[in-house]
DNA sequence: ATTACTAAACATCGAGTAA
DNA sequence: TTTACTCGATGTTTAGTAA
């Protein structure tokens, strides 16, 4: 990872953000311990390991000292950031993987209301196939990520009434099977304490389009943010 | 700086390079050990502590962990590449301070040559004031950032010959006085040894629009890149 | 005021190992 | 195989203090 032994990075940070990327500037022992919640001794310490590393040069002038960063200081700062940049950008989709099983035949009758179905054409674009693809998740941290996919923000498709009773919300989240199909993974208000299987509703019918029987296995990607 | 212990963000910046931040993903002690340059043991102990602290969920199949972020996590993470990201941008000027001087009258006389003005109209779009600007720089960081700045690229204006003698190249950097005059720093090849006394060009004459005496205090900025 | 030394307290790490 | 415990070694920080 680096040359720089990690607890330096604060104080070369530190550093950074006084201007010490070009200019001398001057430094107090005690602030620069302030800054980096150390003591003095500790930051005299860290700036005497700096130079001897050859990430800074002191500059004395009496007891006062200025500090700027060294072309190989500055150069280890930016590894770290990019290390990081890289890291932070790397994963923005939820990955599930699940068995395919029959559902029970509820979801197509509740999908195709004209409660749902006028909404799903203006916030999806389409009407869904009547039918949802039910997926057991096999894994317990799968199970968990769909828990977690609730939290976050999904396309709202709103509850109603038709007087005898009322239907509840449908969040709809924009995924992809098997890398192939585009589909929308559904979560439901009556059923939203169980996420150990999913629904998923496409336009089409994913079950003839992959020829799946119940018990293949999917694997679905749903992008975040 | 942060309520992660600084040892702790590597490790964590590990996981989330593995895509931790929405999926669990199976992770080994081993294996991130490897990862983080350290043995089993610390990384094991470095996922209970993040846990402990709510930064990672671990969850246990059987002998397996997987792991991801909790949003507290990312936060932090997130919170230390701003703060990265904000002190890497801070500063891109170098700043001098320094006492006006009398010349020696000579700057006015070298740039005042044909061999120079005709560059100097073409690469720095004016044919300088006749007389140069002389600044003592008072202090010793501000004389070696003065130092600096000559292995930096510039504005080159070629020496030339006049078939007695030769006259050196001369470097100019754009620069402002007091935040508010702009001019040109220059270095001289014939001078290039002593950085304690930098000379100034300018359209105008600066000691006049400025009502400058010598001992006056002047602040100069470069911006650099 | 300042830097930075010493010594003791504290934290972190890895070898060995249990489960 | 795993994870994660104990414990001795090593590294880091701080209090006290000299200069």
């Amino acid at each position: 990872m680096s040359e720089l032994k990690i607890q330096h990075l604060v104080t070369l940070t530190g550093l950074l953000s006084r201007g010490a990327k070009n200019n001398f500037v001057p430094v107090t022992t005690t602030s620069l311990g302030q800054q980096i919640h150390k003591s003095q001794q500790a930051a005299s310490q860290h700036l005497l390991e700096l130079e001897e590393a050859g990430f800074i040069e002191r500059m004395m002038s009496g007891r006062k000292i200025s500090v700027r960063l060294t072309k190989k200081g500055y150069e280890q700062i930016s590894d770290v950031f990019n290390l990081l940049k890289n890291s932070m950008g790397a994963v923005n989709t939820i990955e599930l993987g699940g068995t395919l099983v029959s559902g029970m035949g509820e979801g197509a009758y509740y999908m195709s209301l004209k409660g749902y179905t006028k909404q799903f054409k203006t916030k999806i674009g389409y009407v869904p196939f009547p039918g949802t693809l039910n997926v057991r998740l096999d894994k317990k941290e799968h199970v968990e990520a769909a828990r977690q996919l609730g939290s976050k923000e999904g396309i709202k498709i709103d509850g109603f009434s038709d007087g005898r009773r009322t239907y509840g919300w449908v969040k709809c989240y924009p995924c992809t099977i098997n890398g192939k199909i585009d589909c929308q993974l559904i979560l439901l208000e009556r059923t939203h304490h169980d996420y150990s299987v999913i629904e998923l509703i496409s336009e089409t019918d994913i079950r003839k389009r992959l020829v799946l029987k119940n018990g293949a296995h999917l694997a679905i990607k749903i992008p975040t943010e």
